[in-house]
DNA sequence: AGACGTCGTGAGAGCGCTCTCGGTGAGAGC
DNA sequence: GCTCTCACCGAGAGCGCTCTCACGACGTCT
């Protein structure tokens, strides 16, 4: 069963050593039905005590396809290897790949040099398509991979949402329902820290804080929105200054679980209590959101679904490249823990 | 400068363009000196109009290289993206791959059949070689992928270590060195926190701690070697236990500062003082060592240079195969911080 | 002036595979 | 007994590239 060789065993070899042509070997192993069992079973048998496997690059050349897909994350490698995002995405993503014998390929672009690269890595046939997330808006990397009728697939929100296949989570919804549940627990001066303003997720949790608002008929006020980076100082830094504007507030939603840790820590020192006082809602779910004190109430994103969803999308431009984009948007579930109790002494049934 | 075409361009075309045959368009695309300024030109300037990218099966199949190879890590992708150890190894390998045009493919199989994907996907020639990390005892894929010509280099202290290229960081002198260190700050009973005693870097960091103390003349005692498991949790487990068998201990060395933390908060909890009490010293440096209370001691290990060592490694392998299998150890350095501060009390200089 | 490089070039083979096309033999249908 | 499927198979083209080889055009040396 086990070669012994250091040589490249080819598919010549092979349908030699099973004596049949080399068009017959390749149908045994494109599991093409047509071959008779007695010359599938020879090729097989030969394939296997020969330890062949078949060349990619011949393979690829022949069909014009490779089997594989570009995961292109434009993030520094440091933050990717930090985010709960990444595994749980990938795992999505791989749940589907891997079922139709796909790989997939991980490309971190750092500089703009290194984005040059990814086009012309992914134009050179290496991969059948690209899905690329955390996308800066309006980068043309996109419309380039398209330009050369390469399919493209988008996690989140791009620039032009409708020139290209993308999934994206509801964040509005997903934010606007958090502050609906402050606003059930009794809640009226919600303030918010938002994510950064230049990516679609950070306006986007924005949006849905206001409109979470509106909804409840509360009154918006600026003051009681500050902006954070997706940091957990800069959450910490933009709760104290919430807490100089509004000494008031009564509860926070914050856009990411990173900056909510910040913010935690602001609170804390400022010596107000969580939930006493002060009510705070997450974003993202991160596992680490269980364990801090209190336990923080965070919107869940369904990210592996979304690798799934983002796969089974490309897959289908790679098989009909004439197919318009489409776009899926999937929803968000509150997951509600102590951070985000009611009140006690107001009663909680006022709103919803 | 730009293309507008959603078909492929082939060399062909680009030499009819240039009014060249396709072996002088090749040649100035692989950047053979012997071509004329003019036709260079010509060449170029018809390449980039056309928005010409080579076709990377057709190159693979003429030259038989790839120009790509894989990082092989074995690791659950949770832990691969919680472990800072990764960003550091790719940015190493990074340094040197880039330099040469290659590329860096990232496979962490997850199961014994993906295991099995990745020998096949080697084997077809996606890549020229493979780096293997975090390789599980007596794996036999070393051995495979060698017995098919495939040059590997392993990242640790592989089981059969003169078979194989490797680099590896030098755990038992950085153990030993950390143990050195306590001694001089006058702690006399020195425990340690073991990692799994499965991997080679958790033997050779206990192997470390044993010569640590044989060298300052301290007593071996098997009662102040507690197993952890590289986990937090496993961490301040075995910190308790060892609280209740050697109460006097007076420092304790943790194989990793994942485990550094549970043994300081199970320090902590016990109503131990860190420096004062119980001397701390970790391993790894974990960028959040610095932000323990209080600052954390560790073992910082070069792992970017361990993976500019791999990369040069493999492409040597790549380049010259039959080279014999060469072994490259790494030296670490200690970051001393206050949680090993020396005791106050007895004065520091009796040893060392 | 002839012999001998050197330089730039094009023709063409060949890398390992897939896939179309045409052919062969066995069985079904008349 | 003849044709007509139909299942199976082999020959061979061709995917896009690199690289060897041979060749013409110069320059140089004797």
């Amino acid at each position: 069963m086990k070669d012994f060789h250091g040589t490249k065993v080819t598919l010549e070899e092979v349908a030699q050593a099973a004596g049949v042509s080399r068009a017959t070997a390749s149908r045994v192993l494109t599991s093409d039905p047509r071959v008779s069992p007695d010359a599938r079973r020879a090729v097989e048998r030969a394939a296997s005590k020969l330890g062949y496997v078949p060349n990619q690059a011949g393979r690829a050349l022949a069909t014009g396809r490779s089997d594989a897909v570009a995961l292109v994350v434009f993030e520094p490698t440091t933050l990717l290897f930090g985010d709960p995002f990444f595994p749980r995405l990938i795992r999505g993503l791989g749940d589907v790949l891997t079922s139709r014998d796909m790989q997939l390929i991980l490309l971190a672009p750092q500089t703009a040099s290194d984005a040059d690269r990814v086009e012309r890595y992914v134009a050179a046939g290496h991969v059948d398509g690209a899905l690329l997330v955390s996308l800066p808006s309006a980068h043309p990397l996109p419309a380039r991979l398209a330009s050369r009728g390469i399919p493209v697939v988008i996690g989140g929100r791009p620039t032009e949402a409708d020139r290209f296949n993308h999934v994206d989570v509801d964040n509005v919804a997903g934010s606007a329902r958090a502050v609906a549940h402050l606003v059930a627990g009794g809640r009226r001066t919600i303030a918010t820290v938002t994510g950064r303003k230049d990516v679609p997720a950070g306006q986007d949790r924005l949006r849905g804080y206001q409109e979470g608002l509106k909804a409840a008929g509360l009154p918006a006020d600026d003051a009681l929105i500050e902006a954070g980076d997706f940091t957990r100082d800069g959450g910490a830094r933009a709760m104290r200054f919430l807490l100089v504007k509004r000494p008031q507030l009564d509860a926070v939603f914050v856009a990411s679980d990173l900056m909510a840790v910040g913010v935690l820590e602001a609170l804390h020192q400022a010596g107000r209590r969580v939930p006493e006082d002060v009510a705070v809602v997450g974003y993202d779910d991160d596992p680490m959101a269980i364990g801090l004190q209190p336990p923080l109430s965070s919107v869940r994103q369904p990210i592996e679904e979304m690798g799934r969803e983002m796969a089974r999308l490309l897959l289908d431009a790679v098989h009909s490249p004439d197919r318009p984009p489409r776009k899926v948007l999937l929803t968000t579930r509150l997951e509600v823990r102590f951070s985000s109790a009611p009140v006690a002494s107001k009663p909680t049934g006022e709103a919803v």
